[in-house]
DNA sequence: TATTGGCACTCGACGACCCTGAGTGCCAAC
DNA sequence: GTTGGCACTCAGGGTCGTCGAGTGCCAATA
């Protein structure tokens, strides 16, 4: 078992090998901290913080490097956040101050959260599922070629170019957009998307109003879909190359996870929070993924009812502390924007 | 002066140099091309290359790598363009045929390019300068809040949320929606943009519906100037992972330029096509924009009259004829798509 | 029992050294 | 203008020895 001073070792031995980048040895330990016992009594601790499997020797005879366990562990019991500086907290806010409509707001977010931490910051957009259909809009745009718009009540337009058929009369026209916006405004994306998918199923009479009908109903129904997919911003892939050292394969995956949100979406989907709504998954958690040398920090925010993330993308070896203090400053932030009054936005 | 010989050693120097990434010698050139002299011959040739810059040795006695300027003269004089392979041609057909509107048919395209020359790929939108604003619409969703939607004739549709005074009646509502929609329904976007400014500039009768319509007018401004900016879409930025050892420095500032697109709009903006619309930007000509190590290929296409460019980034040491190829390839496809049938999109 | 100093041992990093081979530049001959 | 020959250069790779940081173990100590 690993003593209480075992655990400080570990707090020492994360914090040295994230400052300097090298495997610290007992002696490095001893000079750096007070910890009032002998470099050989360290050594003991070490060895037994290895048994554990929470650090570990690149070689014999070198200092240590964490495991993503023994990172684990510095994050589940040992990382007091630190605190950021008022000139930081001041940053955010002059950063979020302008309001902006949503996309600009969270633009600003992931700028911000990248600047501060130097890694790649990812925010994930408030889940519109529960939002509800306000408005179905078709523009003509001459020929059958219809824009149909979708706005829901929390602001969010969809909107996608659509081909009728070209002789429909504009009586016609107005006949099939009141039957969808009948079939859909007022209602949860959730409900709406439904009740479409039914207009889908049912026997089609054959008519060209029929027809028409269902095309648009497929371009609505397709809308909606964009409504319940998760999006991402992310800003600040490019520190990646800086970090590069911090990686030792490649920072390919990395950069094809960016690009491919889908993996980032489903691994923060999978994340477990904390009772403070933070949450990490290090290193070799991250198989599945493909991201076996990065870690992630996540923080929820709330945004009209629902909940999102805000994270981080990084090296394993990243200064946990600061980068958590600094994703829960900024989930503060948006919760605040985003919650504290319904209608303000 | 370089003799004609002296041209096709400079070929194949770039030829065998992208081939096998390491510097090529005489004995090497004369083993692989026919050219039906010694290799002294060849000596000779290469020493006036180098006199001419076209050519560098890395260190005294090793082989010889092409100068930027080389890769200048290569793909001026020497690059006949390497036609595609009929499966590449039906792929990128294939890529391209579902229609969908040009926001997804520009993400297939620049996935279909960056799939074809494992490069990143990049695709500029066609300006909307000149489209005509066909539509404005005002949604209310609730409290002050409105969606304001711009719609041009090329589908296009820009939407923003304003805050109007909240106690604006209905009535008054409509009025504003009106007084801007006749400013600017019919009217090219840069004209439509000059009337919006004409108005704001206009005396203030300090009214509350006067008030509302400056701020209706300010955002419709701000959407205008949406349509009238140029955009890019990407795609591959992680293969630059791959190819990092094509860069002596780091592919920071290639990740960077990436991610901040202005970068790449200005360079892609003050590059000069050839009279088939290519254009190439080799390394030191990137210069200013902190791209040395780069090269930029680009290819003009033309849509509903208007053109933008499709283009590649990638390290200096690249495939050119296939490269140049493929984007012109894609740009063709690009102008058949967006250009014959004005009404088909 | 926990801690400590001592000590032998391990092993990577670093520099010196040498050798090899690819490639050049030059020159005299064709 | 082309060619073969030749001396020269130099990066890369291998070997070797040294150095030093760091370990594990042990016997002594409080």
């Amino acid at each position: 078992m690993v003593s209480e001073r075992g655990l400080q070792v570990l707090r020492a031995i994360v914090q040295d090998y994230v400052d300097t980048h090298e495997p610290v040895g007992s002696k490095a330990i001893v000079e750096r901290h007070q910890f009032g016992v002998s470099a050989a009594t360290i050594r003991n601790d070490m060895a037994l913080l290895e048994d554990e499997e929470l650090i570990a020797a690149p070689h014999t005879s070198s200092g240590r490097v964490p495991t993503d366990k023994g990172y684990r562990v510095f994050v589940d019991h040992l990382a007091d956040l630190r605190p950021l500086s008022t000139a930081q907290r001041s940053a955010i806010s002059s950063f979020l101050s302008d309001p902006g409509d949503l996309d600009e707001l969270l633009m600003r977010t992931v700028r911000a959260l990248t600047q501060l931490t130097g890694q790649v910051a990812i925010v994930q957009y408030p889940s519109f599922a529960r939002a509800n259909v306000t408005h179905v809009e078709f523009v003509h745009l001459g020929g059958p070629r219809v824009v149909v718009i979708v706005v829901t009540d929390t602001g969010r337009v969809s909107q996608r170019v659509a081909f009728l058929a070209e002789e429909l009369t504009e009586d016609a026209a107005r006949q099939v957009k009141t039957a969808i916006a009948r079939l859909v405004t007022g209602k949860p994306v959730g409900e709406a998307a439904a009740a479409i998918e039914a207009l889908s199923a049912s026997a089609a009479d054959g008519t060209r109003i029929d027809a028409a009908l269902r095309t648009a109903a497929r371009i609505v129904g397709e809308e909606l879909e964009d409504f319940r997919q998760d999006r991402l911003v992310m800003a600040g892939s490019a520190t990646l190359a800086r970090r590069e050292g911090d990686f030792r394969g490649s920072i390919y995956p990395l950069l094809e996870a960016i690009e491919e949100q889908v993996t980032l979406l489903r691994l923060m989907g999978e994340m477990v929070a904390d009772e403070h709504g933070l949450a990490a998954s290090i290193g070799r958690e991250n198989e599945p993924f493909g991201l076996t040398e990065a870690a992630v920090l996540t923080s929820e925010y709330d945004a009209t009812g629902t909940r999102a993330r805000v994270g981080l993308l990084g090296p394993t070896r990243m200064d946990y502390p600061t980068n958590l203090a600094a994703v829960r400053a900024v989930a503060h932030y948006l919760s605040r924007l985003l919650d504290e009054d319904d209608t303000s936005r």
